[in-house]
DNA sequence: AGGCTTCCGGTCAGAAAGTGGCCGGAAGCC
DNA sequence: GGCTTCCGGCCACTTTCTGACCGGAAGCCT
């Protein structure tokens, strides 16, 4: 504990709870004279941590933004909140962000105590949020997964196909897909001898059995090409609306969840890919401009009755 | 580079970014001894890490959970995915989650060279979603605001109030508050000489002059009751409606959005407060049941002119 | 300007680690 | 039983770490 590997943490553990230190105190709360501090210092900024220094009456030490990103240290609380955040952040993010975002979820998941993990997917069950009741993946099953994949280990898992029985599963993992705002893993499945997608909101008690393996090349090109192709999942819809607002407006609105070609003067048109109608209609409702729906024909029923329900909610009864 | 706490670390970074590890390819990339690579082993569980062993045929170490968190080593990817996600989690997360979603969030902002604080704007952007479009804070303002309350240190800022031209103000940071789904910094302020709050999202130019100060008292008991009382924030609307629909059900779609209270057998009492009607419109259409809408006045309006744009929406035009 | 506080880094000598090599042992897989 | 892997004691040697003392430089305040 009187390391010197572990001070030179705990030093950079207080440079990132406090901005200014000064040196008395970080020697002080370190156990060790100034000069030592001083070395400690001179360590850290040797290992590439910028560590900022001012001299005079409040003068202190500060760590800085510097070209190598410093280990962080971070509380069990803010574990948690990470650990919850990412699992939001993978699952409805930007494009190109799911994976860094599940990386950085898998490292802390890792190594979190059973008790904050715990925590953390309680936490998750309260933020399903208005936006959909679509059925949750957990932290665990999603970072086993992830792991599995990165580390090409096997994997065990119980999986309830719709509407029938769950049944086990022993799977070599490939690659982790995410389409129409839903996670998919496509595995080599052992006992069914064949490539298969699974819903990861369908799969429970996800274990690496610790047995590796090398992958297999899967027949399709891509692992998100094989997912749409394999059959059992549903397509998602494309939703068609022209909005009778200026393209530029829609596009603040809606952001990245669709996309929005010009179409006159004031109008435009918006196509929105999604798994579910809910989400499309709900953007649509925000733009909070004129519009018609020009496909599918679900799509304009969805919309006729969400509106007739609305009017009916705004009219008194007796 | 060859130091030892150095290596430490560099080990634990291994053990982060695969799960198995052959301690042979350990010491190998280390550049040490199999000897000193046990040792290092050693030095970790002492830390308190539980560095896990398997003997055998595919033996290997691995970082198992335990009781302290260990330093992440994240890349800058991770480290931007991170950043965007808790600033999405910090703005609507669950309540108590904020505060430690900022100081997270605090942390690896800190230490990130500026290109990558640049990316993740740029990405934040992209985030604001369909939700709706209420101007958003940036990463360097939530975060330098709560740095300064958390070390005391003045703040310098531009600040433009409602129509006015912005104006530059000097203050002494007290607490950040969420409420409504808007941030705000309860301040005293140094010219105006009186408690101030800001909104975040029209505070821009922060920065920490550095000069500490003793916290004063606040009038108030609390920060929060303060952003409510003053006057010139706009009060949130506070929704309520009848939904034909049992409770449990509403409240998983709801999730904490709003609060549920039975009402009869098979309806319920949703209540909802929120700064904009976009919101809990949405929340109801989610819920896909029947309702009626038992105020505020402007909500009842705001649901009939949604459903009758929606109704049109849905039929056919010539 | 002068006094104060703070960080800075050289030198020294003793104390404490870290290091590789060697080896017999134990645990898990085939 | 044979293989592979981790384990940890021992030893001699090297390297680093540490605290103490110092003169110096930079920034703040009066």
């Amino acid at each position: 504990m009187a390391n010197t590997s572990s001070r030179t943490l705990r030093l950079l553990a207080l440079l990132q709870t406090h901005r200014q230190w000064a040196g008395a105190e970080l020697a002080d709360r370190l156990d060790v004279s100034e000069r030592t501090l001083r070395r400690d210092v001179d360590r850290l900024r040797e290992l590439g941590y910028p560590v900022h220094a001012a001299r005079g009456t409040d003068g202190g030490y500060q760590l800085a933004p510097g070209a190598v990103l410093p280990p962080l240290l971070l509380d069990e609380e803010e574990a948690v909140a990470l650990a919850v955040g990412m699992g939001e952040a993978a699952r409805s993010s930007i494009t190109g962000m799911e994976a860094s975002a599940i990386r950085a979820l898998t490292k802390v998941v890792q190594v979190m105590p059973p008790r904050l993990r715990r925590r953390v997917d309680v936490l998750r069950g309260a933020t399903v949020s208005a936006t959909s009741a679509e059925p949750v993946v957990t932290v665990d099953v999603l970072t086993t997964v992830a792991q599995a994949c990165r580390d090409e280990e096997r994997l065990r898992f119980s999986y309830a196909a719709r509407g029938r029985e769950p049944s086990s599963r022993e799977v070599e993992p490939y690659r982790l897909v995410t389409l129409g705002r839903r996670w998919y893993l496509v595995a080599y499945d052992l006992t069914r001898q064949d490539w298969r997608s699974f819903r990861l909101d369908r799969l429970a008690q996800a274990q690496a059995t610790g047995a590796r393996f090398r992958p297999r090349d899967l027949p399709t090109q891509d692992a998100a090409a094989f997912v749409r192709a394999a059959g059992g999942v549903p397509e998602p819809y494309t939703v068609e609306a022209l909005v009778h607002a200026p393209a530029a407006w829609v596009r603040t609105t809606v952001g990245q969840w669709g996309t929005v070609e010009e179409a006159g003067e004031r109008s435009c048109l918006l196509r929105m890919t999604s798994a579910s109608l809910d989400w499309p209609a709900q953007a649509l409702g925000n733009v909070g401009a004129e519009f018609e729906v020009l496909g599918p024909p679900e799509f304009v029923t969805y919309i006729r009755e969400w509106g007739e329900r609305f009017v009916r909610a705004a009219s008194p009864r007796s």
